[in-house]
DNA sequence: AAAGATACCTTGCGATACAAGGTATCTTGT
DNA sequence: ACAAGATACCTTGTATCGCAAGGTATCTTT
């Protein structure tokens, strides 16, 4: 899969995934990897920024096969982002498409050759 | 306009517009420009880019406003890219929607909290 | 005790969009 | 004739982000 197309929109998925159920990032990783693909390497620095910004918080959970796995649940902040993502992402799905259909209005001028 | 979601796509949506008819930079700017947004800073490298690709091909033709243009046009090469960009970018776009609508398989375990 | 899965994390790299700046040409206003 | 502005080209440096590669610790299984 195109690295370059998932920029900007991993964090989106994220966070729509964590709005079904609060995970952890092993977890996110494997369950995002049925169709998109993302590595650890990813996820990581990724939640890291989500954190940052505040649109999730986390809380540890002891395992009973494994390390404790570091919880993700969205916040109310978190929430709000998500629909302003989902929203720029129509826009932008929006946009390409039309371009893609021949979109961005012909202007009329000459074309040589 | 979010600047991390164009990444990849800016180059498929030049194609696209040129495999309308043949243009040059600073048009391509204008006509891409209603609707999404892109700098000349991002489509003069790019460029280079399709033509290091084999993906278009140039020709000067003088203009009666201003200095010389210098035209693109879409190779056979680069037509077949499209497609291919074109699929890629249906895949992608359906594969994220899928995420959006709660789609990564709810995998059957414990949701703490 | 060793091996493997689970789970966390960091470092360095590559790709790309963009702002800012620079050059040259041609037209228009004064 | 000269200045200003539009047209058209281009480069440099910066920021962001995804990823491969590597590292650590825990727990279970052999």
């Amino acid at each position: 899969m195109k690295t370059q197309l998932k920029k900007g929109t991993l964090d989106m998925c994220v966070l729509a995934v964590l709005a079904q159920a609060d995970s952890y990032a092993y977890e996110l990783v494997s369950k995002l990897s049925q169709g998109m693909d993302i590595s650890e390497g990813t996820i990581y620095p990724l939640m890291r920024r989500l954190q940052n910004e505040l649109w999730v918080s986390t809380y540890l959970v002891e395992s009973s096969s494994g390390p404790s796995r570091k919880y993700y649940k969205l916040t109310d902040n978190g929430r709000r982002e998500l629909e302003t993502m989902r929203r720029e992402w129509q826009e932008f799905v929006a946009e390409v498409e039309n371009v893609l259909r021949g979109g961005p209005a012909a202007m009329t001028e000459e074309a040589p050759q």
